[in-house]
DNA sequence: TATTGTTATACTCTATAACTATA
DNA sequence: TATAGTTATAGAGTATAACAATA
């Protein structure tokens, strides 16, 4: 009965493994990972994606409406938006004395074209994994622990 | 024909609305803010407390073994361990030249129990929103998109 | 006075590269 | 030569508090 190398790292326990928070956390940061890796060669970020297809979607609307939609705060859209503006994706116009209203430019318009189909490959390479009653039943289970 | 003070915000569209990967990071954000909330009066954060329960569970474990099941990297187990062991909570035997065992100390026993109950009672906050055919599909499904 | 946006700053988690010591 | 751990550093996202300007 010698002990040689040791060498298969023995199992360990996960005690973790039925929490929702546990797994609902690892399976949003692969996919955060692997859209990260997609969004790479665009130079873009996950958060400014997930703005630019906003604004798209909803020209002239204003970045604090953006930020509360996303669950980003005030503070944190400034240097977000700023970005956007300064890579020429975004245009910021006076809607009265305190409120920017955020279009995409021709610029932005072109990128959010990119990125939306970069977007939607991504997602349907997760969900194609699962069939079309799993996925409706995912996101409704989301829906109701957000509710 | 005038327009007022335009009080309401515009409801805006959300493009992103059905796409898993957005709705498993928003939802993982809520219970991770959930929980951070019931850690603070310990002064954990969510990330010890996942090591500490796993070393609980497997005791003499190694650090990268501890690491890799939680996909956190060698480089960043290294302080998370070292603030354990600071407090008090864990202790670390030389297993061979190059291998640390990890296993709780006393205190860090009455820690994880603390922690244990802490985490239970969020997870069935969230979990009691669910039917037991929906919290079960939801595991499945997420197991499916990890595999 | 309430709202919109801003600045400054800190914290948590993650990522990479280069390194040491041991098996 | 491969493995376990480490150091240093950077990046992304989020949080809070204090503030200015405007409605």
């Amino acid at each position: 009965m010698d002990k040689p190398h040791n060498t298969a790292t023995p199992t360990l326990v996960n005690p973790l493994e039925a929490h929702l928070g546990y797994q609902l956390r690892r399976t949003s940061a692969l996919m955060m990972a692997e859209l990260g890796a997609r969004l790479a060669r665009t130079g873009m970020r996950p958060a400014e994606t997930a703005v630019l297809l906003l604004i798209r979607a909803n020209a002239g609307c204003q970045q604090g409406a953006v930020g509360a939609l996303l669950g980003i705060k005030p503070a944190n859209m400034v240097p977000l938006a700023a970005r956007l503006v300064k890579q020429g994706l975004v245009e910021r116009t006076r809607a009265d004395g305190r409120t920017h209203a955020l279009s995409l430019t021709r610029r932005g318009r072109v990128r959010a074209a990119v990125v939306s189909r970069l977007l939607d490959s991504h997602e349907k390479a997760f969900q194609s994994r699962l069939d079309r009653r799993a996925f409706k039943g995912l996101l409704a289970a989301m829906a109701t622990l957000r509710k």
